[in-house]
DNA sequence: TCTAAAGGTAAGGTAAACATTACATATTGT
DNA sequence: ACAATATGTAATGTTTACCTTACCTTTAGA
């Protein structure tokens, strides 16, 4: 699943330990997230759009099935 | 995290079954998300709205955190 | 009413999304 | 240059989102 974590990340100019801190998760589950090695559940995604008051659709970008 | 998966599901007329061999998943599978038994995954909540002609936000409700 | 389809649920297994801890490397500020 | 911060990554463990099989109850059609 692609996802723009990483520039809505820098938008806000927070740091991966800094998101953890907002979602309440761990940096390595943003780390491995933002760098697609695994999807994030689906509440943690509707969080992380959140953080970034967007919809989980601006983040995320799954393949076309 | 609430949805309504029925709503959607009883507006096509599907049965539980005909929605889970579009989505390529289990009946249980279904019933189980269905039944907010617990989430579908991130991938899985997309191909659900994608069926539907809907958006995630439309047919799930998380919490607000 | 009888039968078939639909839906609920339980047991037991696998895979993946988290966690924690730890360490290495890269980047940035003074 | 040095120190502090940021990022990448590995090991190991737990939880949960799936799976299959199976059985029971409910609903709907002939």
């Amino acid at each position: 699943m692609k996802n723009k974590i990483k520039v809505f990340r820098a938008e806000q100019g927070w740091s991966q330990q800094v998101l953890a801190d907002k979602l309440g998760v761990s940096r390595q589950a943003v780390n491995a997230i933002e760098r697609e090695k695994h999807d994030p559940s689906l509440q943690l995604a509707f969080d992380i759009a959140y953080v970034f008051n967007a919809n989980i659709e601006d983040v995320f970008f799954p393949e076309t099935k």
